[in-house]
DNA sequence: TCCATATATATCGTATCCGATTAAATCGGA
DNA sequence: TCCGATTTAATCGGATACGATATATATGGA
């Protein structure tokens, strides 16, 4: 059987002119008013640049048998002891309800210890262990820099624009809240 | 009963120093080197945007019923009629293992129609309906520009960076292959 | 002290992503 | 013509995201 399908018969109603060009040529011109594309879209672009960067990670990710977001944790972690689950969150921009769940499986894996805070016992601190260090370590050898084909200072920019960008967002999001 | 939960007891043995500047400020430093912060790294900028523009779109979408991903696939199947399940792909940078889940919803919820074609039956053709196309037009009003902070021209030229350097490391991660 | 409120984390259901596999249809060479 | 290789889409399991909710702890007045 064929897998698993909709609806089968009936003929293909569509029109299917291709004559519009969509090549990855460096200058395709912004499409008149009304008739935004999808790679118009900035929202699109970030949206498509972070799974490419995902797929650029996926190798050596493998290697130390880590996902991107739980790399992520192990950076975020290594630069401070102790840190709550909110404070990780807020570094990550990820809440409780997504971070347990990662954070459970880090320590599983040994990478981490998560306890109570007694002072206040609302709150689980962080600390890496030993074998989160080393991980830590031997990631760095992931350096995609070369394979985003931008010269330094590029790549300086870009990363701050982005970073300007994200913090709009963020803003004008909670403002209109 | 607290939220169930790992290793409970034993005192938090972190430094917490937070000494350093971690603010929003512009001028933030580049850390020394060995010392890389998840703030430094392009990739988590992208990461990170991606989740604010996803926020930020969020009621929007909202108001239409659709996801993130559904209205980039309606934006994107505007574009062309008949489009094949690779095709469309191709242009979201998806495979069928995550398209069709999110184009059984969309035709489920009336958007879409999924037909095979008849001349070649491993192919899925798919077209827009009339309900489809009138979202299309109705969530042109999620204007996000203004929410960028950015000025047109610099909103065009980032768009273009990012394009660039997502094709860079598409190119890159293919070659390594 | 007592309790309503606030805070911090965890749980649950839904919807992506993605690698690996499956199934059907097509193609191509002997 | 026949059959193995290729192509296309779907399925499955594991891991994020995230809104809504639940639970435990802490806080602050009456």
């Amino acid at each position: 059987m064929r897998p698993n399908d909709g609806p089968k018969s009936g003929s293909s109603t569509g029109s299917r002119d291709n004559s519009r060009d969509n090549s990855k040529g460096s200058q395709k011109p912004r499409s008149p008013a009304g008739e935004r594309r999808l790679g118009d879209f900035l929202c699109f672009a970030i949206y498509s640049a972070n799974l490419a960067f995902g797929r650029a990670y996926k190798k050596g990710l493998d290697e130390l048998g880590l996902t991107y977001p739980q790399w992520i944790a192990i950076v975020a972690l290594w630069e401070q002891d102790g840190q709550t689950v909110s404070e990780l969150g807020d570094k990550m921009f990820l809440e409780s309800n997504t971070l347990t769940p990662i954070l459970k499986k880090l320590e599983q894996m040994g990478y981490l210890r998560r306890q109570r805070d007694p002072a206040d016992e609302r709150q689980v601190r962080i600390n890496l262990t030993e074998a989160g260090r080393r991980l830590r370590e031997k990631g760095m050898h992931m350096n995609l820099v070369a394979s985003t084909g931008l010269k330094p200072d590029e790549f300086v920019r870009l990363q701050e624009n982005v970073v300007t960008l994200r913090d709009n967002l963020i803003k004008a999001t909670a403002e209109e809240a």
